[in-house]
DNA sequence: GCCTGATCTGGTCACTGTCAAGATTAAATT
DNA sequence: AATTTAATCTTGACAGTGACCAGATCAGGC
């Protein structure tokens, strides 16, 4: 019956919350604080106090994004056979992420919106950046190796959550991954025997 | 002496010329429409009888930008030696207009605010695809070849157009193009001997 | 019980996109 | 040539935005 207590809580729980929801709503080039305020009940000069500015609260929702997307990868990865089937994987789950949530994929990969100086940021792509040496780095692959296996990762990823490949949306997603796969291992560094049998394990 | 005419003239450019301008200088997230007309020297409203709204500006600049890139490709790729060559120039112009136009590059791959229901930029766009299903036709691949190809060449220049790769910033020029050959030759078809002897040529 | 500091509100300012009404001028019509 | 028509451009308004500030509220330490 008390309405409204003055303190919330545990707002910025909260305001990250209803932040991501307007992310997905209204994309990142339509987001407004006002409206994060207004979804999560609260004055429209609340989320100063947790994020300081509009480009704040937009860097923790990257980090939190590319600890998601880290999340998706390692999903698909389980029960891979070896380590040319887990890196195979981890590009379906980069493309899996990228579909379902785009909004926050554009957030983490191509807004200059969020701080890439914060710390916490560099630490959760760094995450992600090491997991995907790994992968390589267990295969016997290099540097272009990684290139060429994160390039064609996210470039499909990346049109595909952009809309921009029509050839990819008539697809069923089993279809899709069928294509996915075959791109994916030509651009994989042959098969080293001394590493094709040794299981994938993380960095 | 008269200061302005009332009717600029040939305004319509002018608006176009500033937009562009204030598209590299200030980026799709805070691109704005009073920037433009101000930079233009006109009323606010002006733009609205050219372009309606900021939408209908940015996609004729998504058009305009559509063909721009084409032309940064079609550059590339004269003095190829065959197809194969001439594919991975299609590649090096990818990169080369993602890197020297980041902000164009987004606005065309990565934006949701041009307006992809409009006939012109439906078209630009196209004339781009085509391209790249001639290229990758003249080497007798076909729709997986298209998606290798184009994945891993937008790929690159994405991360490179966000700086998202570490990996590609220390790296001059030439050495960026020596790593994305090796990748990208190893995404195309095997060669065709059918083909391989066929000058390259548009389709 | 009081005080300090964190939390949250309400107000304000400059800026934005869009709309409507009017001023100016070019082009078409008679 | 005179007049009507239509296009161009300006001015003013409104709602929404991010950022800043002063003040209200309240939790926890003293």
């Amino acid at each position: 019956m008390d309405g409204k207590p003055y303190h919330h809580g545990d707002l910025r729980s909260a305001l990250f919350v209803a932040a991501e929801a307007e992310l997905t709503d209204r994309g990142i080039e339509s987001f407004s604080l006002r409206s994060v305020a207004k979804r999560a009940g609260v004055s429209h000069a609340a989320p100063a106090h947790h994020f300081g500015d509009t480009n704040g609260l937009l860097t923790a929702l990257a980090s939190e994004g590319f600890t998601r997307f880290q999340e998706t990868l390692d999903a698909r990865e389980v029960g891979a056979t070896d380590a040319r089937d887990r890196a195979v994987r981890a590009g379906f789950g980069y493309l899996e992420f990228a579909m379902a949530r785009p909004t926050l994929f554009r957030l983490i990969f191509s807004s200059v919106r969020p701080d890439f100086a914060s710390p916490d940021l560099i630490a959760a792509a760094n995450r992600a950046y090491d997991h995907l040496v790994g992968l390589v780095t267990a295969l016997g692959g290099h540097e272009a190796d990684v290139i060429a296996l994160w390039a064609t990762s996210h470039g499909i990823a990346d049109l595909a959550a952009g809309q921009r490949m029509r050839t990819l949306q008539g697809k069923s997603p089993a279809e899709r991954e069928a294509m996915l796969r075959t791109v994916l291992l030509r651009c994989l560094p042959d098969q080293d025997p001394e590493f094709s049998k040794i299981p994938a394990r993380s960095l």
